[in-house]
DNA sequence: CGTTCGATGCACT
DNA sequence: GTGCATCGAACGT
């Protein structure tokens, strides 16, 4: 079941802790791929200074302050695609990082994919498990790119089912790799899993 | 093991 | 001009 706009219209950690579990999945022109949520982070409103709205509001950050429930895709570093689901009430900027999935479908357009990276030419196959491990991998693997930015997360390319997964314990943490707020406990992942970023 | 650092593009000051 | 919500290679223990 493909979750719906009421899902994210609901307080940044209840959807952070519930996204783990849940099925992200992007269909391109012939096959789909997905993988289960395995590690987010939230990242709300303007007094979070890690959040992209701590600016105020501007061109690339105002997907945040749109309606719940709609893709914010941005380019980090000159590299990465990172794919967020815009969380709480229209207005209100606030969002939920999708940090990493453990593949279950389509792996063989995810490992083409992320053998393209420049970076990789040369390189040995990606393992199975690290695929989609980092919000900038699982981004390449998905295919996700600036054009998935403000899609609708029920309607697609992008979106996110109920397939009433079973997953590991919960642990919150310090949200990683910023600058500023590694302090507020707002990072979720499952316990041990291989597929989590930053171990 | 651990830490450091370059690549790379664009939003923002 | 500055600084990233990253990745992975290249070092040093």
């Amino acid at each position: 079941m493909i979750l719906g706009s009421e899902f994210y219209a609901r307080p940044t950690l209840e959807v952070a802790r519930d996204l783990i579990g849940k099925v992200l999945v992007r269909r391109s022109r012939q096959s789909s791929a997905a993988g289960i949520i395995v590690e987010v982070e939230a990242y709300i409103g303007e007094d979070d200074p890690a959040c992209h709205a701590a600016v105020g509001r501007t061109s690339r950050n105002a997907p945040l302050y749109g309606p719940p429930g709609h893709a914010y895709v941005y380019l980090n570093y000159g590299l990465h695609y990172l794919t967020n689901a815009v969380t709480e009430s229209d207005g209100f900027p606030a969002a939920v990082l999708i940090r990493a999935l453990e593949p279950i479908d389509g792996l063989a357009a995810m490992r083409r994919r992320r053998a393209a990276a420049p970076w990789r030419k040369g390189k040995s196959a990606v393992p199975d498990h690290d695929l989609c491990r980092g919000p900038g991998n699982l981004s390449r693997a998905l295919g996700i790119t600036l054009a998935d930015n403000l899609c609708d997360l029920s309607r697609g390319p992008i979106v996110i089912e109920d397939r009433n997964v079973k997953v590991g314990k919960l642990v919150w943490d310090g949200r990683i790799g910023l600058r500023v707020g590694t302090e507020k406990p707002w990072r979720v992942s499952v316990a041990g899993h291989r597929s989590v970023s930053g171990n």
